[in-house]
DNA sequence: CTGACTGCAAACGTTTTGCACGGTA
DNA sequence: TACCGTGCAAAACGTTTGCAGTCAG
């Protein structure tokens, strides 16, 4: 997915430059808080302003464009929307990694909520531990 | 468990009145956000700052005897800190339930993250959803 | 008795808001 | 052209801090 514009007018929401370039900045990411976007995004267009970023932001989680993604102790990141997967988080540098949602998972918790009468929407897999690439920082 | 004074000098922390306090009114309620927390102690206790509920929870979260639950769009809750569970989040009224965790999804994110040699200390499911309880609301 | 803890008030950083201007469809 | 979106500055909000007095161990 590289057609942002598309991408927003199918999401009821005006192309605009600014929205790109988040869109943009998110995607070569991959995780951001709001206040890394904008120091991104800032760079090379200098008149953008914060407020617009969180408007931006929290409207685009609303539409459905972004994902939302809270860590213990820390600010939420965001993400572009794409099919389910798991989040590793690494306590040391903080970079979150995403892998795929394995069936089984998804079978147990379907099953779980379905007996709990629970009308599940959405799924937050979240593991917390330490990278490969910190673990070799520790070493030395 | 209710014995707070004993867990709390376990965690080097002094069992004030206040703690005590904290950690009764957050057992009662299951899962709750600082102001939550603080509306509900000064209540019985009208001198309790909400600074020092800051101060405490944050240390109580360090020191292991509570645990954050980070929740989309909202503050994060703090519960007890007790066996590995599965978090229900009704998105109508806010509400988290405890579910118990599944051997079986236990083993699939074990083998996940040692094939990824990620050195996992902590896993966080929540699911998201409409309780039983908003559903029949919604339906009259 | 002493260091740890509390409450207060002020400081701080983050997020939200209202409004005049500018840009998309 | 009509609205939606942007940038700015101020306001509102949540959280943290420093300090003097108090309390648990």
């Amino acid at each position: 997915m590289t057609d942002y514009a598309t991408l927003l007018n199918e999401s009821d929401l005006k192309a605009t430059f600014q929205r790109m370039q988040l869109l943009e900045s998110i995607e070569e990411h991959g995780h951001m808080s709001i206040e890394a976007i904008y120091d991104e995004v800032v760079k090379t267009h200098p008149s953008l302003s914060l407020a617009t970023v969180y408007k931006n932001i929290i409207l685009m989680v609303e539409k459905g464009v972004l994902v939302e993604v809270p860590i213990e102790g820390k600010k939420s990141k965001y993400e572009l929307r794409k099919e389910d997967h798991i989040h590793l988080v690494c306590t040391e540098c903080g970079e979150v990694e995403d892998k795929p949602r394995m069936e089984e998972t998804d079978t147990i918790l379907n099953t779980l909520t379905n007996s709990e009468h629970f009308k599940l929407t959405k799924q937050q897999i979240n593991l917390y531990g330490v990278c490969e690439h910190c673990q070799v920082q520790e070493a030395s």
